[in-house]
This record gives C-alpha cells, sequence and structure tokens, in this order.
DNA sequence: ACAATAGTGTCTATGAGACATTATTGC
DNA sequence: GCAATAATGTCTCATAGACACTATTGT
C-alpha cells in the first residue's frame, strides 16, 4: 500500500432529551485548550480496535452511565473541515443518542462539567470547534425523523402515555397538536404504540393506557408536520 | 495533546445513474490486493489538507470526468470497522452522487476497468471490503429521499419531461407509475419543475412541455410510494 | 383519419384538522 | 356533583389513486 497521510479519528456525540418542557442536549465544559472553557460536545478518540459504533456507545456509557436499556444510537455525519482543530488533523465521527429523561449526570466521569442545556439556546453558548454545525445538524434530523419514524418513543420511559408521547412532539417541533387527533393518530397507526394492558394510577381525571413502542421503525403514514404553506 | 492511533481515511463513492431502463451504479475493478479482480466503489485516500466534500468530488472528477454541471453529491455515512480493510486500520467516508446518463467513461483515469453495473445484479458481484453494504445504504437513501425530496431530478439532464421524471422514479422504486397522476402531481408541488417555456419536437404523438429542476429541495407534500398496507 | 404521446378532468376513498361529546377517575 | 384528564365521534376539506377524456403532433 502506498503513502498514506495519518488522521486523528474522534467520536462526537449529539445526546438529547426532552425535560423540563424543553429539548436539552448534553455539553461538556472543555478544561483543556484550545477553546478551553468553551462547551463542547461530549467525544473521545477512537481506539484503534475499535468499531465505530462501539466507541460513540462507550463514550456515552462513559458520559451518561447509561448502558442499558439500549439508548437509540445512529450515526448522524462525519465532519472532517481540515482545521476544525488547530492541533492537527481529526476527522469526527458524529453519532446522535436519544435519551428518555432519566436523572443522569450533571457529571461525567472524564469532563470537567457536564449539564444538560436548552437547544434553543445554544447559538448563545459558543460551542468549541464545528460542534454548533454539528449540534444544528442533529437537531434537525431528530426533528425530522419524528415525522415519519417512531423514533420520538426513544424519548420515552419504557412505559408511557399517548399524552407523554404527544409532549415529546410538542416540545421537539416547538408547536402544540390537537390532543385528540393525536391521539387517532398513534392508535391508529400500525405497530407505533401497543398497550401494555396497564394504566395509569392516582393522578387527577381519567387514567390514562400505559404503551410501549411498537415494532414500527417507520411510520405509515408519516405524522406530518403543518406546513408553512397549507 | 494526548497520543492518538493513527487511522487511513478514505472516501468512496456510490455513483448512480439511470440508463438503459434501470439503475446502475459506477464500480471499478481492482487491480491491487486484497480482492484483486473484484468490483469495488471508485474512492481513494483524503490529501492531508483536503477537505472530505472536496476529496469526494475530486475523485468523481478522476473517475467519471464529470465537474460540471455541478452532480448532487452528498454524505452518505463512514464506515470503519476494524478490520473492513485488511492491510491496517481505513475508516472510509462514502458519498452519495447522482447524475443523469451521459455518455460517461466506461473506464476512468486511475482504475484498471469502470464499468457501469445494474443495482440489482450487483449481490452476484462479490463486491471488495464492506462496499456491498455502502451499496446497499446509498440505493436505499436514495430511493428514499426520492418520496420527500426533489432529487430524481439529478437523474435527470438540466431540461427533461415529465415523462422522463417518471420514468427515473418508477425505475428507482421499480414500480409504475400512473402518467396522469403523476404529472398533476409534479406540476402541482411549488418549485418541483419550472417551464423552460419550451416544448420537444420531432417525436410522434404531442410534443412534450420541457421543464428545469425548480427551487424546491423539499416537497410538500411528499411522492408518496405505494405501501404494503394500502 | 389514425396512431401516439401529452396533458386535463372527474369521481371516490382516505386521512388531516377542527371541534363536540362521552368516559373515568379523585375530591 | 364537579374538576380534570382520557378517549371517541363527527364534520369538512384536501389529496391520492383510478380512469375517462381532450389536445397536439407525425404519418
Amino acid at each position: 500500500m502506498e503513502e498514506y497521510p495519518p488522521f486523528a479519528v474522534t467520536v462526537d456525540l449529539v445526546v438529547l432529551t426532552v425535560r423540563e418542557e424543553e429539548l436539552k442536549i448534553l455539553l461538556v465544559r472543555r478544561g483543556v485548550p484550545p477553546y478551553e472553557g468553551r462547551w463542547a460536545l461530549p467525544g473521545g478518540f477512537v481506539r484503534i480496535d475499535e468499531d465505530l459504533p462501539a466507541a460513540a456507545a462507550r463514550e456515552l456509557a462513559e458520559e451518561t452511565g447509561i448502558r442499558e436499556p439500549a439508548p437509540h444510537l445512529e450515526q448522524l455525519g462525519t465532519y472532517g473541515e481540515p482545521r476544525r482543530d488547530p492541533r492537527q488533523r481529526v476527522v469526527t465521527v458524529a453519532y446522535l443518542a436519544l435519551l428518555p429523561n432519566l436523572s443522569i449526570p450533571e457529571a461525567g466521569s472524564d469532563a470537567a462539567e457536564a449539564q444538560w442545556r436548552s437547544v434553543t439556546r445554544v447559538a448563545a453558548d459558543r460551542l468549541a470547534f464545528d460542534h454548533h454545525k454539528i449540534v444544528t445538524d442533529g437537531v434537525d434530523r431528530a426533528r425530522s425523523k419524528l415525522e415519519y419514524t417512531s423514533l420520538a418513543t426513544a424519548f420515552c420511559p419504557p412505559e408511557f402515555t399517548i399524552a407523554q408521547l404527544r409532549e415529546v412532539y410538542e416540545i421537539v417541533w416547538g408547536r402544540e397538536l390537537d390532543a385528540r387527533n393525536f391521539h387517532r393518530k398513534v392508535t391508529g397507526t400500525v405497530d407505533f404504540v401497543e398497550w401494555t394492558g396497564r394504566s395509569t394510577e392516582g393522578g387527577p381525571g381519567r387514567p390514562a393506557r400505559l404503551f410501549r413502542a411498537g415494532g414500527a421503525a417507520v411510520l405509515h403514514p408519516p405524522m406530518l408536520r403543518q406546513r408553512a404553506d397549507n
């Protein structure tokens, strides 16, 4: 094999959850230059014998402690602009992780500080490297995948009510949905959700049925967002 | 910065076009081990000061001669399984390129042999490395993006008829579409296509109006594929 | 006139969205 | 009973799909 240029390869994580009625992203504060003190995506080097999804899962576990149940983790894209890291040529493979609102760490293991930050205010955080672009891509991906996949269930606990699922849509899309139409739509889409046989108890009002994620990955028909031209 | 493992980074191209009433992919025959003699995706090393999309565009130009008009080129995904290349650790960033049916080379510059191969028969080609998986992902991406984006126009020449556009859909999806409903749908979707003011001439039957791609990237409403459950 | 292809119109079923109504709980 | 929340039903409009029809060319 001919000579080839050496690259560093990292994984970076866009970890999203819904909490406090906002879409939040997990960011860590950098403790070393460059961009010391700035917020950045959690991530790190891929090991020489490690698969990319394994590296992403490892970093996620290190930052959040989450291993089970397997969170949603998908490749988002790869960012390799030559000067994105001032020190050397680094190509980073970004992964998108979606988590339910767990009471997971306000601080990760190998980061000075970790925090859930509102995605709507992340622009003001002046993130390190090209992480702002990666965050934008991740949030866009999540928003659009809610339309045609059952991804919203990844933001919910193992058992959830239709109202909880609707809240996920409303917060991620930043738009209110009609509760009655939403209910009809979700329960009418094959394998989107599956009734557990149980219901909530104790609260005010009629108990809500508890569902789990159904087998469907892709929704037919999709949950269409209202468009400007409608 | 701490020690980091060195990786080789390459770009690989899934170049698709529609010709001879089939969806075709550009493959090159490997002239050296490993996988000598096998079909593989065109691609090569990313240069140390080269951006990833630039590397993809360069490889595409080297293999096809295509530079203008700018073909559709999007990042498909990154493949980095530790032993995908038996020689060393190679992470490859795959790009998806869609081209109109140009009379472009049956042989590229730096490949022993290049050929348009039917995607439906590519499984029998026993591709090198993990390229079969990359091809599958690229074809899936193209199929699904035809639904909700104006990507089909990337398979067409700068000016095309509605029938040509429909043929692209039919071939990529492997399914016949009603010509009349398709026409109504396409012309009724804002900014999908734009009439040039001209029409075809010389052939049998009523002349067809010539269109160019409109400004729309995303289609509202989408061109829905028929589903099994419909 | 006729074949061939392009383009429009009509009908029906389905689904989205607006919104009324009923159901089931706690207090 | 009343408040609160869940779940279902009704109506209207838009659109997909099936398919009849009209338009415009070459021969």
